[in-house]
DNA sequence: CTAATGATGTCCT
DNA sequence: GGACATCATTAGA
């Protein structure tokens, strides 16, 4: 049973625009195995530009990591952050202009144990995090919903896919707030600076400040 | 509560 | 060789 795809054309976008249409969309893992889907609610993202975005994957041209950038929208773009984190970027933009929308928050909806189980085993006498956190930051969206990088250059915009988007279908006029984007301290201003990062305002699947 | 630290593998000047 | 679009855990106030 898959519902309707995330239309294509609301990504072949400017990056910010495209991350606001991302916002609030759902983020889907089909089941494999006749287990049951996981789903979430898109809760916070970062857009990413071409070369001169400074910040940007994209900043040193094509590589052999980053090329789906380059390509068309909708489709997924997965790298390895600190050895150890998958995260989860959707190509935005049209063909030959680089571009891509980092999901770094999603509140769960569905499967909620296959995204706990997919977690580190809790150490004795840790808190366990709730529900809402499981996917509360962009390495632990990869960890929730089971995404690797050879998922790199899969159709996110084909409800077929292992992962893909869906509209939103919730209650509409969420409050959107803008903040620089975090973690990118590396970068020449004003791209360090730009308010690139939209989360909605008051969900508690936000990543933690930093 | 905040701050510090270790884990870990790939990427690029 | 240095840095990295991060997270969990421990130490400290």
């Amino acid at each position: 049973m898959t519902g309707r795809p995330f239309p294509r054309a609301l990504l072949d976008a400017a990056p910010l625009d495209a991350a606001r249409a991302l916002l609030g969309a759902l983020l889907v893992r089909a089941g494999e195995g006749g287990a049951p889907d996981r789903r979430g609610r898109i809760v916070e993202v970062e857009a990413y530009g071409g070369p001169e975005d400074a910040a940007s994957h994209a900043r040193f041209g094509p590589t052999a990591r980053n090329r789906v950038m380059f390509g068309p929208p909708g489709i997924a773009y997965v790298y390895l952050v600190y050895g150890m984190h998958h995260c989860l970027n959707v190509v935005v933009g049209p063909p030959g202009r680089a571009a891509a929308v980092l999901i770094r928050g999603v509140e769960p909806l569905d499967g909620v144990a296959a995204m706990r189980a997919a977690r580190a085993p809790t150490a004795p006498g840790a808190r366990t995090a709730p529900d809402t956190r499981l996917a509360a930051g962009p390495g632990l969206v990869g960890r929730a919903f089971g995404i690797d990088r050879a998922m790199t250059g899969i159709d996110l915009c084909d409800a077929r896919s292992p992962v893909s988007l869906a509209p939103d279908t919730g209650p509409g006029a969420p409050v959107v707030v803008a903040t620089p984007r975090i973690g990118v301290g590396y970068a020449a201003e004003p791209w360090a600076s730009m308010p690139w990062r939209l989360h909605l305002a008051g969900s508690p699947a936000v990543s933690r400040a930093r």
